[in-house]
DNA sequence: GCTGATCCTAAACCTAAGTATGCTCCTCTC
DNA sequence: GAGAGGAGCATACTTAGGTTTAGGATCAGC
């Protein structure tokens, strides 16, 4: 419709998902490079987890191919490192030794799914398209959060302490008492939350605040 | 401490959890019920699936403990038909013959654990600790969501009409030209809701419509 | 020593929310 | 056909929430 995207499948669009493959066999990575593309998906092939590791990531729903037999780090260890790296990426394992424990940790570990060699093709693509999906979402539910919290950020200490015992239901006297200042401070303080926080009523900042998962301060003692 | 619990272990109490095993090798079953009762847990087994659907399940945290190949039914069949008839207990499998895709699809119908014979007691104590966790985890979420749709049932068709849209955070007078009444009438609603949930306060309100996953009506057209 | 941010407060004022009393109308059930 | 329950409305009143204006106190950083 826009005239530039006039590729059949528009590969390579902006917020087109990508599929990464890490594999060490050649022929391994270009069938399935072939195989993704063939439906339109944008790939891009790496022959080990350093190589995955080095190129960045653009910021679109995307899922990882990977063997479990990788040359240096195995598949399961690899998956291990980028959950403690704060990488989260769907999965997809492929093996053609695999054994059932090996399934397990991973599957455990979250993994979308784990796939034998040989394959079908239907079988891999059904499952990165469920990969895919997702991360779609788990992407669409961090930007929600990354952006209440940049509003949150703004908030002083005391704005913050007086948001959570407010949206624990508390009336504006019980706050002040119970953090010992003037109602009146407290009002002031509350409309300049609903202002930062952008909430247009007191069940959006609720609902923000269980979005944050904002606890209610132990009182002193 | 009550003076009635003076067996060691306290086995059989009303709030223990039980491990339901199921395989149709007795010798398993006693196998695996010695293992447990050894550290405490009640133990009930059975030969075969029907067996275990014909006892009652009493309300305590549990977990089933399923071999993957039954006399009639297979383990990942009894899965799907458990679910299918909404009995959410966590499974740990025992196979001996497994494969690969068997435990990708036992795992991703939500299995705790998929374990290969022989496998380790510990292995089997710890899978079944974290799946009685899990239990007890769901069932307190389970227990709150049914309280809280109890209270639910008692409100009226306009009433929850009502909350619905108070819950979005829209004015009372909104709320009475959204719907078409006075505004007097949504605050006499707006009483019996808070009444009849139990709420102290529109916060905790918000939180329950959160909870039951109330959506606000659409508007006519 | 000035500036800006944060925190606190007061007075005055306005709007929103909540409660109580009393009444009408409709519908379903016994 | 009487009673119960739900829905609706009006008047009157009280309390809670929120804003504006106008200050004072403290502290960090330049």
């Amino acid at each position: 419709m826009t005239g530039r995207s006039n590729s059949p499948r528009n590969i390579g669009g902006p917020d087109e998902p990508i599929v990464y493959v890490v594999d060490d066999d050649v022929s391994v990575r270009e069938a399935l490079r072939n195989l993704f593309r063939s439906v339109g998906l944008r790939v891009e092939v790496f022959g080990s987890a350093a190589e995955f590791l080095q190129s960045k990531l653009p910021d679109v729903a995307s899922c990882l191919i990977l063997d479990i037999r990788l040359p240096r780090l195995s598949g399961l260890d690899f998956q291990a490192d980028l959950a403690k790296a704060g990488i989260h990426i769907p999965i997809v394992f492929m093996t053609g030794h695999g054994d059932i424990p090996m399934t397990v940790r991973a599957m455990k570990a979250g993994a979308v799914d784990f796939l034998t060699k040989p394959f079908r093709d239907q079988d891999m693509l059904d499952a990165v398209t469920a990969a895919i999906e997702r991360d779609r979402n788990s992407r669409n539910e961090a930007k929600i959060r990354s952006d209440l919290h940049a509003l949150f950020a703004t908030l002083t200490a005391r704005e913050r302490e007086v948001m959570a015992l407010v949206t624990t239901g508390l009336m504006n006297k019980q706050i002040a008492a119970e953090i010992g200042i003037a109602e009146i401070t407290v009002k002031i303080h509350r409309g300049n939350i609903m202002r930062k926080m952008a909430a247009k009523s007191l069940a959006e900042l609720v609902k923000m605040a269980q979005a944050l998962e904002i606890q209610r301060p132990a009182p002193p003692q």
